[in-house]
DNA sequence: CTCCCGATAT
DNA sequence: ATATCAGGAG
């Protein structure tokens, strides 16, 4: 007998006045700088890409940069973040694919996003929410997939299959910012690890919540 | 499904 | 020591 789903539209409002400010934390300027810092985001933290991109954006500007740029030397500057091996082929890969197919800008549509290499749905939705301002889907990452599924609001684990189910009871302006919160709470409070539930302002609606 | 990979928290 | 971190490709 497994409890109900906490209502999405307490959570939503508990989470906009816990984090008035949401937004990414990762660092960037142009749509492609945060192309880039989404690629490096796979499995690491975004402490950790802004420190790789504080020395990336200084060496490298535009897609022709990237392109240019000598792997080895490019690897050494990916490598804190991790798979610095897939990174690097994923960044110069995608840099390419923006001069010969899209004029060496950042394409606006997710067709063309994630046809680019190392380019997924989630880094996709990114780029779209945060440099376009389009709201196209909600991004499903680690954080977001977790709170979901122990707020109740999916009993699905394929980030797809999550956001198909998350776009049918988050209201569309809210898409962006959804994950954003998410990401945040699961960040300080909702951790993977060992989720502070005494301190959580949703543990009164939480299906999940351990206040022992 | 596995592999990719370094840094940090527990 | 081990789990985890703004995933994606083969």
């Amino acid at each position: 007998m497994d409890k109900s789903p906490a209502p999405i539209e307490e959570v939503i409002p508990h989470l906009k006045s816990e984090y008035p400010d949401a937004r990414t934390e990762l660092n960037w300027t142009t749509p492609l700088d945060l192309l880039v810092a989404t690629i490096l985001s796979a499995q690491s933290t975004d402490v950790r890409v802004n420190k790789v991109t504080e020395v990336l954006f200084d060496k490298y500007q535009t897609a022709e940069d990237y392109a240019a740029a000598d792997t080895a030397q490019l690897e050494d500057d990916v490598r804190p973040a991790g798979f610095y091996r897939n990174k690097t082929k994923s960044i110069q890969g995608m840099a390419r694919a923006l001069i010969s197919d899209h004029d060496g800008r950042v394409p606006r549509a997710m067709n063309d996003l994630v046809a680019l290499p190392g380019v997924g749905r989630k880094t996709a939705n990114v780029v779209l929410g945060n440099a376009f301002f389009i709201d196209e889907g909600i991004v499903v990452d680690t954080h977001v997939r977790r709170l979901s599924n122990r707020l109740g609001l999916t009993k699905e684990q394929d980030p797809e299959k999550i956001e198909r189910d998350l776009v049918k009871i988050v209201p569309k302006t809210d898409w962006t910012v959804f994950s954003h919160l998410l990401i945040l709470h699961g960040r300080r409070v909702c951790k993977a690890r060992k989720p502070d539930c005494p301190n959580c302002i949703l543990n009164d609606i939480c299906p999940s919540a351990d206040l022992s």
